[in-house]
DNA sequence: TTAGGTCTGTGAACGAGAACTCAATCACGA
DNA sequence: TCGTGATTGAGTTCTCGTTCACAGACCTAA
């Protein structure tokens, strides 16, 4: 392998085949080809070639790719390894489904603080999670805590933002409407969900 | 205007244009620039100039856009001048954050109905809506609705979807984890929140 | 009426990522 | 030990989308 940056595209597909290798039936054979990874998830055999191949030799000329090796060779590149935790900020409709999902264990990740601005939720005891004020952000960093879940009312969500980065968040997923300002080391991924619902009237046949 | 097929990328911007001039301060000014306008989105001017350009001239050399034109004219482009009725299918945690979700009529988008196949939760009423059982998808072609968002369990969200389409949906926004069988003529948008969250970590300094 | 400044629309250059291709590599059996 | 078939890794090509740069349209004011 030689230098190359890695293109975020790939690094979005890493969890797409780590899931598909957890779920993969487990018929005794110890690895798996290109062709068969691609076929379960729906992408060209090529491009799973090349997305492994920038993080050095994992797989084996002749033979594939071994199916566990391969798991834990996803995990240490996306640094799944050990369980992440992370705080979720409003605990409303959205983050109130988003703590109940036991979907994220499989890439290794816990929400493991919550945090509200109104009273009548702040103390209350939710998954186990006793939810704090938000000025205790600033308490993230001696927690080891570095990845964060937005869910606040948009016009709330630089303040928050700005405390997070001081708090030394490095990751923030960002449900909320807004366009996030962060320092080029803090990575933000924003899921906007309006504009992905908004998009599909576009792609329907006329007259419908 | 010469014939061109429109970039998914540019469609994915339009809502974002909306949304953002929807919130724009009506200081008076009737027009805005391509300046401008890629000042508060956070996107370069000839990107918001080339996505506008792919439907006609809207703008006007030397003035810009009319605000209330331009509105008016993204909404044509994406059909979203009238309420669009959107089906929900699966009324568990996340359903029921995305039910109570205002921000959706932004986009003029609306749902009207909502579909379980718990019979505990069928016959509910819940913001206004019914819950009906999962075998009443059939009748969302004489109902007119064409849009649906699936957020039912994985294992079953193949088997709903073909439902759907034999329904006459067009549009399906999909946040179950799998990867959904469609037509070309129907559009298939995806949120992946796992997969998302999962990213995170590995834009994290090293150390953290 | 015209000159000068502003801003759009668009062809062309550029860049990133996806797909293709094939030489190099490996397992296995003769 | 060597030949055969399978499969990877990576250089090349292709496709799509973004950025650039400028001609032309428009407004205003003298
Ligand atoms: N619910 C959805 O389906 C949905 C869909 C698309 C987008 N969103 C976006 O997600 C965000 C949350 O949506 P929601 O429906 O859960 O809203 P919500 O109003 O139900 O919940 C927001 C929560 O955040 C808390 N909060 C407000 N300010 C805070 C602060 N400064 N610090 C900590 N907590 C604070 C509130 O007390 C409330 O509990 C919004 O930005 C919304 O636009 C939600
Ligand atoms: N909740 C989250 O935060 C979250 C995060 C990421 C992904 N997801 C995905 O979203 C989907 C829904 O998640 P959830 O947390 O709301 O799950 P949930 O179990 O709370 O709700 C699922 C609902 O769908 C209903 N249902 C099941 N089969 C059905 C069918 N055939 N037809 C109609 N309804 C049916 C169930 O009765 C239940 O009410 C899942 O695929 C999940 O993986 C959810």
């Amino acid at each position: 392998m030689r230098y190359h940056k890695v293109p975020d595209e790939t690094i979005r597909r890493l969890p797409v085949y780590l899931r598909g290798l957890c779920s993969f039936p487990n018929d005794g054979s110890r690895s798996i080809s290109s062709q068969q990874l691609a076929e379960v998830l729906h992408v060209k055999s090529p491009q799973v070639r090349k997305d492994l191949s920038y993080f050095g030799d994992i797989g084996t000329p002749g033979v594939g790719y071994d199916i566990q090796k391969l798991k834990k060779h996803i995990r240490t590149i996306l640094r799944l390894n050990n369980t992440h935790c992370a705080a979720l900020i409003g605990y409303g409709n959205l983050g109130a489904a988003l703590l109940k999902y036991t979907g994220f264990k499989t890439f290794c990740v816990e929400i493991s603080a919550v945090f509200e601005i109104n009273p009548r939720k702040i103390g209350r005891v939710v998954q186990k999670i006793k939810i704090e004020d938000v000025s205790n952000i600033s308490s993230l960093r001696k927690r080891g805590i570095s990845v964060a879940i937005l869910a606040i009312p948009a016009l709330e969500s630089q303040d928050v933002t700005d405390k997070l980065i001081d708090a030394g968040v490095g990751g923030i997923l960002n449900f909320t409407p807004s366009y996030l300002s962060a320092p080029t080391n803090v990575k933000v991924v924003n899921i906007d969900i309006g504009v992905s619902l908004a998009c599909l009237p576009y792609y329907l046949p006329v007259g419908a």
